[in-house]
DNA sequence: TTATTTGCAAAGCGTTTGCATTGGG
DNA sequence: CCCAATGCAAACGCTTTGCAAATAA
C-alpha cells in the first residue's frame, strides 16, 4: 500500500534552491508566498509594499526576484506600457495566457489554450527548442466596450 | 484607367497624426524612420543614441514614443528581463510574433502565424474585442543548443 | 565555522516635469 | 497669430552597489 506524498510548491522551491546551491531563507519563502497570493502579475514595488511591512527589505525583494528569474521560478511580463511585473511559472502555477484590455488595463488569465500544436509548428524550421510560450491578446473588454469608459 | 496611388507608411502616419490633432513635426518623422530602420524592437535609449547625434533631444524621443503608443503607431515589448523596447505595428509593418532565445537573447520574427482562428476562440466568452495579439515563444536557438554557449 | 544572504545607506541612471523658446497650422 | 512641440536643466524615483552584520548549512 503506497502512500502518495503531497508535494507543495514550496517543497519544489526548496528543492530547486538547494539544487542550485541557493539557501532556503525566510525572505525567499516570503516573496514566493506573496507571488502565490496574486492572480495577476505583480510589480516589485507592490510586493515590497506588502512585505516591507513585515520587515523585509526592498533590496532583498529585488535580489530574491533576480534569483527566481534565474531559477525559472518566476518570469517577467509587461503590464501596461512601461511596467514590468512578475508571476510564478509552471509548476508553481498552471500555465496561462493573458487577455489585456487596452482601455482599463485589466488582465484576465486564460487557462484553456489549445495552441500547443500550432505553436510547435511555428517554431519548426529554426531549430528552436521551445521552453514556454506567452500569448497576449490585446483588445477591449466587454465592460469597456459597452460603457463609454476612456481609461482606468 | 485608374491610377492607384502609392501610400507610404509615412503618409499614413501623417494622416493619423492630423486626425488626432497632433502636428507633423520633424522629430516625429525622424523617430518614425528610425523605428522603420530596425527589424527588432528597440529601446528608447538606442533610438536616442542614433537620433541625438542629429540634434534631436532625448526628452523629445520619450514624448514622441508616448504619442506613438497612444496613437497605436508603435507598441512596447519586453526585451530580456527588464528592458522595454518598441516596434511599429500594422499597418506600418506586417504583424509578426517573436521567437526569443533564452540563452543568447536573440529575437527572431515569425511572420507566418496560423493562429488567428485559435486565438479568436480563446478570446470568446469574455466578450473581448481582440485588436491584436502578441505571441512569444521562449526557448533555445539552434546555435545555443549545439555549442555550450552560456549567455551573451 | 564559513560562505551566503540580508539590511542599510549611498550612488547610479533612466524617466519625468517645468518653463521658456521655437515652430507648425 | 496661437497653441502644440521642443530643448534644456532640474527633479524624481526605481534599481543597483558596497560593506558590515546576521544566518543557513
Amino acid at each position: 500500500m503506497t502512500h502518495q506524498a503531497e508535494v507543495s510548491g514550496e517543497d519544489i522551491l526548496r528543492q530547486r534552491l538547494r539544487d542550485a546551491q541557493f539557501r532556503v531563507t525566510p525572505g525567499r519563502l516570503r516573496v514566493f508566498r506573496a507571488l502565490q497570493s496574486h492572480a495577476a502579475p505583480v510589480t516589485i514595488q507592490t510586493l515590497a509594499d506588502e512585505l516591507t511591512e513585515d520587515g523585509l527589505n526592498l533590496t532583498t525583494v529585488y535580489r530574491v526576484m533576480e534569483a527566481f528569474v534565474a531559477l525559472s521560478v518566476a518570469h517577467p511580463t509587461l503590464i501596461g506600457h512601461q511596467t514590468v511585473g512578475y508571476e510564478l511559472v509552471e509548476p508553481f502555477r498552471p500555465h496561462h495566457d493573458h487577455l489585456v484590455c487596452s482601455v482599463c488595463g485589466q488582465v484576465v488569465d486564460i487557462y484553456e489554450c489549445g495552441l500547443n500544436a500550432a505553436l510547435a509548428a511555428m517554431s519548426r524550421g529554426g531549430g528552436y527548442q521551445v521552453e514556454f510560450h506567452q500569448v497576449e491578446l490585446h483588445g477591449v473588454c466587454a465592460e469597456c466596450s459597452s460603457d463609454g469608459n476612456h481609461g482606468v
